[in-house]
DNA sequence: ACCTGAACACCGTTCAAGT
DNA sequence: ACCTGAACACCGTTCAAGT
């Protein structure tokens, strides 16, 4: 039986849960998630679809796992999670990992809609937002407001932020953009001003790097404030 | 033929392009967004599921047009899109509209989800991005400084924050709990101070009304305090 | 003009079976 | 222990056809 083209145990390395992980992230990357399928991924192992059950529980767990991946290339991307134990220098430090998960991100586009529609944090994930966590306790801030920053920084601890698409369509064009003076005219008239549409950011409407810290550090700024408003008594427990 | 009992057409109303989108914004209410399938909703219409297709051009027009209709429950909840000429209390005016959003989102759970999946702005979703730009415009802010500010209010312009979910599992376990202090201890410190697992909110962790506030009010005073920075200058048109 | 039936190319997943 | 084949219950969508 060896003498058969179609064995394929053999010539591929057996089949492991990291490597079905590995091989959802790389077909995600390469075509999107929409073509992350149970089937397409065994294709891309040389194996039938139902051997992946094996080793994974489901679609779902598939997901989970390629998000630790992704939490994973943070960590390193981030020289790892540690949390100085005493930091006067929080919100750079945090700035800087933030920043740094941005760019593992903007690695894998998928990412930010996966990871928002996971119900629960696996352990890569968690150890991140566990550093988080950490950082802000080390800037001295009590838990209840380290708490309530996180809540507002959102998404953007994770280094995203969902934006809404453009307005409707080809607004190069004159006529379209009259009517949309008409129908929208503060949006229209911002539009104008403000222009740089950019085609290239996968993570939404111009949603660059600079928009991002904009957002990242009003935030932190405004954190800031409160930690001294805070300081004449002690931080809560 | 009048006589078999199988007739559908003469004891429905006619199908519209209306009737379809306003059987998926119930369909998604009450069955969740993974219900909406084009088989359901003509299921839900007395129709054969190919009918849909005279009406709307495919799913995604449906998604696009569900959409639509939240923004218009989002305009009849506000009171209307007005802006007004001058506006000294931009801010607790826009504060105003955008927990009047937030509260039409808590009535479509599903919202968030689809709106961010959507590529472009349809006319109701960009007559309320409008008001947003105006109530600013009505504050004096610049136009880029409006522009960034949309950026950082990100989906809170809309009246929901993405959030993740909770650390891995039933968390009152108390060998959870200790495994959870060794692997992630400063989130598990966290978690000991403000425990507030709210698992009736449907837009994500602790996703309550106080940290929606919090963080939109971070923002906003954020922006205020921008806008003042800059009032000694005439405001960038 | 409006609706339908049959068919196509996909999904995720089960279950019993192979080696 | 690890992988597979056949089958099931779903999808969205096309296309030609009915009334």
């Amino acid at each position: 039986m060896s003498s058969t083209a179609e064995r394929s145990a053999e010539r591929r390395a057996p089949l492991t849960r990291g490597r079905v992980l590995e091989s959802a992230v790389e077909l995600a990357d390469t075509a999107g998630i929409d073509a992350l399928t149970i089937r397409r991924i065994a294709e891309r192992l040389g194996v039938e679809p139902m051997s992946l059950y094996y080793h994974v529980r489901n679609k779902e767990a598939i997901l989970d796992g390629a998000v630790e991946l992704v939490f994973t290339e943070v960590e390193q991307a981030s020289g790892g999670f540690a949390v100085p134990e005493t930091d006067a220098a929080w919100k750079s430090s945090l700035r800087t990992r933030i920043l740094a998960a941005r760019t593992v991100m903007l690695r894998h586009p998928w990412a930010p809609g996966v990871i928002d529609s996971r119900t629960d944090l696996g352990l890569a994930t968690a150890r991140y937002v566990d550093s988080v966590v950490g950082t802000l306790r080390s800037g001295g801030l009590s838990y209840d407001l380290i708490h309530h920053a996180m809540h507002a920084l959102g998404s953007r601890m994770f280094g995203f932020t969902q934006e809404l698409g453009e307005p409707d369509d080809e607004s190069g064009d004159a006529a379209v953009m009259e009517q949309m003076a008409a129908q929208v005219p503060h949006l229209a008239a911002m539009l104008a001003v403000v222009r740089h549409v950019d085609p290239d950011s996968t993570l939404g409407w111009c949603d660059d790097q600079f928009e991002f810290e904009f957002g990242l550090d009003l935030i932190l700024d405004g954190l800031e404030r409160l930690t001294r408003a805070d300081r004449p008594r002690p931080a809560r427990s």
